[in-house]
DNA sequence: TTAATAATATGATAATTATCATATAAATGC
DNA sequence: GCATTTATATGATAATTATCATATTATTAA
């Protein structure tokens, strides 16, 4: 059983609020397990009674739209929460959690996120701040689909992955998101992105090691992205 | 001074959880005030010290793109709160807030409200489901704008105006939502936006009276937007 | 290892949507 | 009330993006 004063996820999320008691009641009613790549951790419908505690690798936040494609709206990795909203709206899950690597990830149970909701209003607050954090890169996302072109939103996810996840030894990036993956990030067909990728790659601006990119200009990419 | 016990915000919003205590001291200390059609309750990068109750009319959330476009996030009506966002995240206002009709307005500064946050567990658990709520729309818009044809969104934007918002005498929307801005919600250009509501218009799924948008369809309307 | 399957890649084309031009109608200011 | 500005409307065209077809390359399973 994981200690929860050491982990990660206490580091980087609301969990900071906790106290040391509070701490040790969490290592006792927590359950941790692993996820292999590709497997989920709850799915749209899934009724999700608790909060999910990423403590290794990352995993992806999606929904199926009517016309069958994957639309990918947020990914989440180590150190982050899952399932909140879900939890705290009494919802069932909107969004599926699949695994993008193997994952590390530990389990609370809704009464005991409840319990600290009661009892720690720094941890609430943490919560709510988390949650208007997700919010607002949803609206910033919102605009970016519908205003920016295919390219700029690519150029966009590239620097994204690029700032905010690790890298291979390589340089690649270490999160392996398939083309399709990556194509319904940006919101646009598997081919246009593969087009694009290749567009990118002649232009000098990334790199594809087989199914690996590596950022190479991030500078032109955010040029291309227009973020100034 | 008005009474928050009669107000419709109370009846709707999380204030539902308030005391009696807690709304008469909630009267002492809002500040009510109204805004005209079209000015802005706050703007994009103003710091928003409190959360405002929309007493009557409604309001545009809106995001400036790079491109100087106006991409309408969510719509506000009587009974909802605004500005929780920016206050729990202690950031600038991410979105303006412009009337789009004459609206009645009271202010709840910020120290109010994170006093209600200490002592009523109720009133925090239903703000945190309010913003899930956003949060669980946000991604669904989020997969409409990228999966549906602008056809689509249109008809889905027009079924949801005429489910949740009034009607006048001729039966026609009585939020008047310019063309431009009504292609600001559906992400597209305006003048796309007003060829498609010439076609629907053509076809007899709407009036068009003048300005004045009136729903006719609603059923083919649902089939278009391939809502079942 | 080899066949079968899936993922990536690229060309050709069609569909969608934006942009520019211009006309008409409505609203506003003097 | 009339001129000016702004909003709505529609045609013509260009740009963007999706779809279909078909290689090529990787991955998986027998």
């Amino acid at each position: 059983m994981g200690n929860c004063q050491q982990c990660i996820v206490r580091e980087f999320s609301s969990l900071k609020a906790l106290s040391k008691d509070e701490l040790i009641k969490l290592s006792e009613c927590k359950t941790s397990f692993t996820i292999k790549k590709g497997s989920s951790i709850f799915e749209e419908g899934d009724i999700v009674n608790g909060v999910y505690c990423v403590a290794s690798g990352a995993c992806k936040l999606s929904k199926l739209s009517a016309n069958g494609k994957d639309q990918i709206i947020k990914l989440v990795k180590a150190g982050e929460l899952l399932g909140q909203r879900s939890m705290i709206s009494d919802e069932p899950a909107n969004l599926s959690a699949v695994a993008l690597e193997d994952m590390e990830v530990c389990f609370i149970p809704k009464s005991e996120v409840l319990h600290m909701f009661d009892n720690n209003n720094k941890f609430s607050m943490n919560m709510m701040k988390t949650i208007c954090g997700d919010l607002k890169e949803a609206s910033e996302h919102m605009v970016s689909i519908s205003q920016k072109t295919v390219k700029e939103r690519l150029a966009e996810t590239l620097i994204y992955l690029e700032e905010n996840f690790k890298k291979n030894e390589d340089g690649s990036l270490h999160i392996q998101l398939s083309r399709e993956e990556l194509a319904g990030m940006i919101g646009t067909a598997t081919e246009s992105c593969i087009r694009l990728l290749s567009d990118f790659n002649k232009n000098g601006l990334i790199g594809l090691i087989g199914k690996k990119i590596v950022i190479k200009d991030i500078a032109k990419l955010k040029k291309i992205a227009d973020i100034v």
